[in-house]
DNA sequence: GTCTATAACCGGATAGAC
DNA sequence: GTCTATCCGGTTATAGAC
């Protein structure tokens, strides 16, 4: 259904003609704007010939997951080698995604669309989308194991999850942010971070073990019985 | 632009038949599987006609919303009448929700899926969805407003948004479910109405001042600067 | 001015020939 | 693997009828 194997190296190239061209066009002049027609001709093909190798005009879209995610992990780099301090880490990594994201705003909107139907293969929670949530989730397991600070037994090992929830949460809140360069967000970022590292330091305090305790119980009763959120 | 005067009472009528038609359409085989074309002919009336009564075939939605905010309000109304605990009375009026929008689960993914696009009027952030937002979130203030419990000064303004977005998040979830009868988000709920009724009484202590101070400064900041979220 | 109908247009998607 | 021809459904233009 999805992924048709490609085999001979024209076909590859053919394949990459067509997506860079969809993704330049997307850029340029919006998602909805770019007709498959214009792609088509524009990476000199039929549109038949586009539809041979892109299903539909949404799969597109997941050449913008990939490149992104990249960038990302390029951007990331140099703070996750570097700096010890938790939260200065996490506040790296944020904005660094931001940053990558940020030229491709203007169609965001469609983005999330399409990622909001739950019986559509590119929202974050599918099968499909596995390898690249778990990818991404894989970021956040590096930003508290290199990190200096010291975290709760029982929460360790569900932090990089709630902390990849947490950065799908300020997505979601960047998709519908139209202050100039997505200020606000930043705002936002800059502000919960201290709040996520405030509240990991606290988990540790016994008072809040009962409090941890059911939360964290909830938590990973919900990813084991899978097929919804988290 | 939207909606159009309709003076006359054929011109009503027309237009609610048009509409309960689509809405039965949606419920028994679906959004996508609906046609405007078969709506129409369903409604006996012409193509053209029904595009004069309705813009386009997402404003059809509205109806949807509408029609469940004012079962939800019916189905509240009892424990808000009678119930005086705090977590009582968010669980049920979490459950009655839940429990009003199940019967659309089916579609409910193409609903949301509009509702998601930033620049859609029917996205629950947008100018145009301000007072079904602010209704609903009322519904929240007298959650809080009719419970005996204490609550901290500073947390009380922001209380009924806060618990608004929270349920916003739990529909969120819910769209994503496959569990049946959607059990997965039933259970969710009953934790995490637990953990807010312990995070608001927690609120009041001396030790989360700090904390709290720096949250609440920041919701209401975000507020304030419009267009993003919450 | 209020309403209704017919005939396009446009763009995503598919069928089938080469 | 590539094309042309066609379908299908949301949407629009427009011509009239009450």
């Amino acid at each position: 259904m999805s992924a048709l194997a490609i085999k001979t190296p024209k076909g590859q190239q053919t394949r990459s003609n067509i997506l860079e061209t969809a993704l330049g066009l997307f850029q340029e002049r919006g998602y909805d704007q770019t007709t498959m027609r214009a792609i088509a001709a524009e990476a000199g093909v039929s549109l038949g010939n586009a539809y041979y190798y892109f299903a539909s005009k949404e799969v597109l879209i997941q050449g913008f997951y990939e490149r992104t995610h990249h960038e990302h992990l390029a951007a990331c780099a140099p703070i996750l080698e570097t700096e010890t301090d938790l939260q200065r880490r996490l506040l790296g990594v944020m904005r660094a995604k931001l940053e990558t994201i940020e030229p491709y705003h203007r169609f965001a909107g469609v983005l999330f669309k399409t990622a909001a139907d739950p019986s559509s293969p590119l929202n974050p929670f599918s099968d499909e989308s596995r390898p690249v949530r778990e990818e991404a989730t894989n970021v956040f397991a590096r930003v508290v194991e290199g990190s200096s600070a010291k975290i709760s037994k029982r929460l360790g090992p569900e932090l990089p999850h709630l902390l990849w929830t947490y950065h799908m949460g300020i997505i979601l809140f960047w998709i519908h942010d139209t202050s100039p360069g997505r200020t606000n967000t930043v705002r936002l970022v800059e502000q919960t971070v201290a709040l996520v590292a405030r509240l990991i330091a606290m988990a540790r305090l016994p008072m809040m073990r009962p409090l941890i305790g059911r939360a964290l119980r909830l938590v990973s009763d919900l990813r084991a019985s899978e097929g919804a959120g988290a």
